[in-house]
DNA sequence: CTCCAGGTGATGG
DNA sequence: CCATCACATGGA
């Protein structure tokens, strides 16, 4: 267990942001303290603040080389989010009610295939539901690792001494499955999306690696391409699978939010990091519109 | 049981 | 170009 500093950084808003679907809450060190499991790079971390700490203050399960060589650049900690956050307008209130709201979110570094089937899956989904089909997909391999966690476990004994976890799936592992594997985790009508992208990917004709070069637009023109990739499903993998940070995705809160506070334009000052801006309207749009939900449950 | 979910492609104007 | 519609399934 490593003990860290981290600035400008919330767990719960980079989890429940909308850009990952493996970073869950398994238990707490105690209450207010609840660990989040992360899958990725064919490993996982466990990481929770700090109990004995102040607010920067966080414990991982990793060793420091694990942390030097993947997390640190997973969880994006080298880019200064102020400076992001630096572009928004001073008279943009919405803006900054949403960066108030959204401080320590970052936009993770995930790997662009995982992005791409996980999008795929993800279009009219709700995000539990994503997350359900997306768990199976990972566990339809069988290859089960697992994770030791006694030392989170003696600090509080409800928490369990060791958690079972599948990576995600390479494109050589898809491949071997039948339409119905696939279609037996929950895919529904996106099953046969799914087995086109990896059979191209397994023939080379679809090669994720190489597009990395490319500019924004035709990065996006060759995820359009791939069948059951639109608009939405080629941002959010572009922005979250590949680091394009001026690359905005917009689902239907985001239009509702352009509409509503931008007029339907995007400020042109914006553009650069509009992924990012995006990424902080996006919880506050989603977390105000649950609270405004149980409003409507209590009355 | 009903309703809806970080959409997309096909079809018809 | 824009408006509709079907689409499979799980979660609430």
């Amino acid at each position: 267990m490593l003990h860290l500093t981290i600035d400008d950084f919330d767990l719960r808003a980079i989890a429940e942001s909308g850009q990952c679907f493996r970073m869950t809450e398994v238990g707490s060190l105690k209450p207010g303290f609840p660990v989040y499991k992360v899958i990725a790079y064919g490993s996982c971390l466990l990481i929770s603040g700090d109990p004995d700490g102040d607010e920067n203050s966080f414990l991982v399960s990793c060793s420091e080389a694990q942390w030097e060589n993947i997390y640190k650049t997973y969880f994006d900690l080298n880019s200064d989010y102020g400076a992001y956050r630096d572009y928004a307008d001073k008279n943009d209130s919405f803006l900054l009610k949403c960066i108030d709201y959204g401080k320590g979110i970052r936009i993770l570094n995930q790997e662009p295939w995982e992005m791409l089937i996980s999008f795929i899956i993800s279009q009219r989904k709700s995000v539990p539901a994503i997350r359900t089909t997306v768990e199976r997909l990972c566990a339809l391999s069988g290859d089960e690792k697992v994770l030791d966690c006694s030392e989170w476990h003696a600090i509080n004994p409800e928490f369990p001494e060791s958690i079972v976890y599948y990576p995600f799936p390479s494109v050589e592992t898809l491949a071997k499955y039948s339409l119905e594997d696939i279609n037996s985790t929950g895919t529904g009508y996106r099953t046969g999306y799914i087995a086109e992208a990896v059979r191209r990917a397994s023939t080379g004709e679809l090669d994720l690696e190489a597009l990395g070069g490319l500019s924004d637009g035709e990065l996006l023109d060759e995820l359009l391409n791939i069948q059951g990739v639109g608009i939405k499903v080629a941002s959010c993998t572009a922005l979250f699978g590949f680091h394009r940070l001026s690359i905005c995705p917009e689902d239907v809160w985001m239009k509702r939010v352009k509409e509503q506070f931008y007029s339907g334009e995007w400020p042109e000052s914006y553009k650069p990091v509009l992924g990012v801006l995006q990424q902080y309207m996006f919880y506050y749009a989603r977390l105000e519109h649950e609270k405004e939900k149980i409003k409507e449950i209590m009355n």
